[in-house]
DNA sequence: ACAAAAGTGTTACACGTACACCCATGG
DNA sequence: CCATGGGTGTACGTGTAACACTTTTGT
């Protein structure tokens, strides 16, 4: 229902089937840049077609939108029957639109932006799929513009993390501090003195300290903690400065 | 070119025309949120319908993104065409995919955000165009999910005007501190003290003091402000505190 | 002369940052 | 017993918030 200028007018079919004239209809397609953090670095989840054509190039995880499904809808199904996972962290990033990004025919491509925790997924075992998680700084080419979209996902978790409370999402249940530094120091690429971050993440009060400890890592052994999920859901839109300098940061 | 079990296939037709099949094709819609600032009062602005069907209801400027533009053209288009405007501050906002958002028929809706500066646009006389300015916090119904998405477009002026300096983008080039105050305190809904304000403001260096005055609001007069132009590019993406007690904002 | 808005400075406090040493333990 | 990573406290500087009076000038 918009305006005759815009080139849109109303055809009345029979049998009541009123639809908009003289207007190009177009594939909407959902891709989801998935994130893991494997305790050191960041990665991202890709596949790989297993057929003709296009076989063996890499891709984001993606699908065309079904009749009665939503967007949100859309992405959490993709997102389930790649990784299995459901309820994870997943948000609408942006949208591309280029007439041209996909060669075959026009297609919207909605990105989604999800955080998963590495540890629960589980590689669903199917001929069909050919999933993997690439280094966020070294993964292969990709299709369409999905490298441009792992771009502008990548600044939006930086820019999302200095801000909110997020990348919780991507650790598993029970975490030390000195794994949620090490996530940090490698989303800004920088060092940050432990003295100060650990005292500023414990002033929140979003973390509860557990009574056993992570000993992978050292002989000493690092304190578990987990979410205080009261806290953590009423802070989560609040602005909170997780980082030193923001200010500095440019995106 | 996305995955089999994602039922999409190609089917290859006569004349090497390639095209994914059995998925169904949708409408894509841009529609313009765009904000406005009197001195006094935030406000969108509206268009109403002047034909049937739907004739005499608002709704923000949309309209059907054309073959070979793509959306941030689309939306660029759909500016122009009802403000006359070019160059104006336009953003992608969110994409809405409910699948009977639009009764007639299944159309994805890409809203855009605007901040135009309100004395710039000269109502363009067009007899198919009934466009109106608006209080924000007083318009009338609006078709489909447009009340959704101004209520978007509102967080997302709140959230950003927080942190980056785009205010600016709704005022004319020469303003004063008083009138920029005035514009935080209505976005927020709340009252700042004008000794920090301007201190702040100032120490940003994004402001240039001019020699002459605005004498309409006292009569001492308001020392008019231009932008630096230099410092504003550069600072646009940093983070800036511009409003008290950020932390305690929910969005 | 007075009303009405513009403009400005100081102080207290909170927060951010820089910085160095001890702890616990497995080998 | 020592090497390794984990954990903590303090002092200083910067930035933020609270606060009141003077200036200008049209009427």
């Amino acid at each position: 229902m918009y305006h005759s200028t815009l080139n849109s007018q109303l055809l009345l079919k029979p049998h009541s089937m009123i639809r908009y004239s003289g207007q190009t209809r177009i594939l909407v397609a959902v891709d989801c840049v998935i994130f893991g953090f494997d305790g050191n670095d960041l990665k991202i989840l890709l596949i790989q077609r297993g057929f003709e054509p296009e076989a063996k190039k890499w891709s984001l995880m993606g699908g065309f939108i079904q009749p009665a499904e939503n967007l949100d809808q859309a992405a959490n199904r993709i997102l389930k029957q790649l990784t299995g996972l459901e309820g994870v962290y997943l948000e609408q990033l942006h949208v591309f639109g280029e007439p041209f990004r996909d060669p075959l025919e026009r297609t919207i491509g909605v990105a989604y932006f999800s955080l998963i925790d590495i540890h629960k997924y589980e590689k669903q075992l199917n001929d069909e799929y050919h999933a993997e998680w690439f280094l966020l700084n070294d993964f292969p080419k990709l299709i369409f513009d999905h490298e441009e979209m792992i771009e502008t996902a990548k600044n939006h978790l930086r820019y999302k993390a200095a801000l909110h409370p997020i990348l919780f999402e991507l650790l598993p249940e029970k975490f030390t501090i000195p794994q949620l530094q090490s996530l940090y120091e490698g989303i800004y690429g920088a060092t940050f003195d432990k003295r100060n971050f650990s005292r500023k993440l414990l002033s929140t009060g979003l973390l509860i300290r557990q009574q056993d400890k992570h000993k992978e890592n050292s002989k000493k052994g690092a304190f578990y903690y987990m979410l205080n999920e009261n806290q953590y859901k009423e802070k989560f839109q609040a602005f909170l400065n997780f980082i030193p300098n923001p200010e500095s940061l440019i995106f």
